[in-house]
RNA sequence: CGGAGCGUAGCGCAGUUUGGUAGCGCAUCUGCUUUGGGAGCAGAGGGUCGCCCGUUCAAAUCGGGCCGUUCCGACCA
């Protein structure tokens, strides 16, 4: 392609609402435009890089037995009323009506649609399994969007659906999407893991996420440093010892602690480690009021409280609804004396003898023994790991890295075939629910996600599986009658070899196209100028490595040949 | 939803404190020179200062309301 047709508006400076790399090296090259708060077009270099991205999600998918379909992205509000997440997904649901008055939304994900389909159509155990999927604009009204594509309120994403017999074939297609999405983001070129995850509002029975590894991610991940235990903090689950022990624990007593609110306070003001202290946090499930108690120095894992009360919604409760249930300004909440379900972290039943709030302003109290001066209605794991934990699996040391989700892969179980009624006769005649899955891939994230992990000072870096063209040719100076000749005749050469070359014949001086050439990240450059040309070679640059070497004139389609071989072969060992 | 910031030419910003003719850099257009890492000189075009209401002889500037947008938090597949 000549650069001189395309539509590739490149800045010298970021706007200024852009805060990541990928956020603003895409605008900075041309790739994307924002139209409103989360929501961008895509400009033709952006395109190609989506088109690449989804070829290789095609190719793959296919290859697991998957067909590809295409659904609608307007929904009518009856089937997400049929499945309950017209009432249960949140403000994230954009919805809105039609002429006729008729509630509608813009489909966040497509679980209703498509096994409304299905149900419509299979009958008989002899027509599934049934797999699809399909590439589509996603719209979720997000309470904050931001990053640029990272998280995006219209975003393009593949989605995939299962439906089988049995839980034996269910496993068989989660572990085919499991498999071919460690292949396509083997093939994508970037950095990623696997990890154990929660399965949030989609529902099912297990999940797996794919996450790219990258600073500037939203999610934090955990590693074992000695197996192969990974997991999404959400999820990560703490080995307790159990050690359970027998102190003996004074009678428990009221301590002044006047302004004390906060952990940091009253352990300065008691000069206790923050360890001895039980954090008493009052939250509504569901509306529903509830303690939760956890190590002063712990953070509570809202996924875990959620799984724990089977709740549709936890968040902390406000300062009124607290004030009236603990009778105590923020600050001074305590587990004992309060009548409400308390839970209690598991690694509280161990010792004794805690610091705990006195429901009473500037008081807290001492000598706490959880199991003799409070009713806990349970203990569970309800706390995040953090580095001082061990692996659940094998017990070796952990670490915990940030990510950025790029892919999840659910066993649903009966959750959507149960409230839709998606039902077949088994070879006994007998009417049976089909077990589901349902899998994602942001496409437009990975986009952003690959650009966070590979970019430097001077631009983009593309993995080349992805890169909107293979090659970028420079003119150094169109006006040249023998540059522009050995230009175009190289340009031909690339194409014949079918190779993706955007060819650079701007009237622009050298200068400009250099400094396009590095933002715009394609792998390889090539420049024809005068100096070589005087010595019959042309220059060539790897983008990632900066390396730089000559094409000889006289040999040109061996040495283009050599050049292209060591810019992919050196891509893929830095991988 | 809570907190904070921003909104002035296509982009990046100054001007607002202390009201008085709308500015700078980049980009764009014309001419000349230049031509291997975002050129130089000369000239030109381009803005209802987010919107509405108010105060004032006079508002980008002061007051009120609204809208948009970004960041932090809460939330999230």
């Amino acid at each position: 392609m000549r650069f001189s047709f395309c539509y590739i508006p490149t800045l010298k400076e970021s706007p200024a609402d852009a805060e990541v790399a990928s956020h603003k090296l895409l605008l900075r090259a041309g790739m994307m435009r924002k139209l409103t708060s989360g929501v961008y077009i895509y400009l033709p270099l952006g395109l190609r890089v989506l088109d690449k991205i989804s070829k290789i999600i095609r190719e793959e998918m296919n290859a697991a037995g998957f067909q590809e379909l295409l659904m609608p992205m307007v929904q009518s509000a009856d089937l997400w009323k049929e499945s309950g997440r017209w009432e249960h997904y949140g403000k994230e649901l954009l919805r809105f009506k039609d002429r006729n008055d008729r509630e509608c939304c813009l489909g966040p994900t497509h679980e209703e649609v498509i096994t409304d389909m299905v149900r419509g159509e299979v009958r008989s155990y002899r027509q599934l399994p049934v797999r699809l999927y399909q590439i589509q604009t996603k719209f979720r009204d997000e309470v904050r969007p931001r990053f640029g594509l990272m998280r995006g309120r219209e975003f393009i994403m593949k989605d995939a659906y299962s439906f089988d017999m049995d839980i034996a074939t269910a496993e068989q297609s989660y572990k085919a999407m499991y498999n071919a999405y460690q292949k396509i983001f083997q093939r994508l070129g970037v950095r990623f893991r696997s990890v154990v995850a929660d399965n949030g509002s989609i529902g099912g029975s297990f999940s797996h996420e794919f996450m790219v590894l990258a600073d500037t991610g939203e999610d934090t991940v955990v590693f074992c440093d000695n197996c192969d235990y990974a997991a999404n903090m959400e999820r990560a689950e703490i080995r307790w010892n159990g050690n359970d022990s027998e102190l003996s624990c004074p009678p428990c007593e009221n301590v002044d602690t006047p302004g004390a609110h906060t952990v940091s306070e009253v352990t300065k003001l008691l000069r206790v480690p923050s360890a001895k202290l039980v954090k008493t946090l009052v939250v509504l499930a569901d509306g529903k009021p509830a303690g939760v108690l956890v190590r002063g120095d712990r953070e509570m894992n809202e996924t875990k409280l959620k799984n724990l009360l089977k709740a549709q919604d936890v968040k902390l409760a406000d300062v009124t609804t607290l004030v009236s249930l603990t009778r105590a300004p923020l600050g001074f909440a305590g587990p004992v004396g309060l009548d409400l379900p308390i839970y209690a972290d598991l690694e509280l039943q161990g010792d004794t003898d805690y610091i705990a709030g006195g429901n009473k302003a500037d008081t807290h109290m001492k000598h706490v023994d959880l199991h003799r001066d409070a009713h806990i209605t349970a203990h569970a794991d309800l706390r995040n790991i953090d580095s001082s934990d061990v692996c659940p699996q094998c017990g070796g040391p952990i670490s915990l890295k940030r990510g950025i989700e790029v892919g999840h892969v659910f066993m649903l179980g009966l959750k959507y075939s149960e409230a839709l009624r998606a039902a077949f006769l088994d070879e006994n005649g007998q009417e049976r629910l089909m077990i589901m899955g349902c899998y994602g891939i942001g496409v437009s994230r990975i986009a952003a996600a690959a650009i966070e992990q590979n970019h430097d000072a001077d631009g983009i870096i593309f993995p080349p599986p992805i890169a909107p063209y293979d090659c970028i040719l420079l003119n150094l100076d169109p006006n040249n009658a023998e540059v522009t000749k050995t230009a175009e005749k190289i340009y031909a050469r690339l194409q014949q070899f079918n190779m993706e070359v955007l060819y650079d014949d701007r009237v622009e001086r050298p200068g400009v196209k250099f400094k396009d050439a590095d933002l715009l990240g394609l792998p390889m450059q090539i420049v024809v100028g005068a100096r070589g040309l005087a010595r019959h070679v042309v220059e060539c640059k790897d983008r990632r490595c900066g390396e730089r070497g000559e094409l000889a004139l006289g040999n040109l389609d061996a040495d283009l040949h050599q050049w292209a071989s060591r810019v992919r072969d050196g891509w893929k060992t830095s991988v």
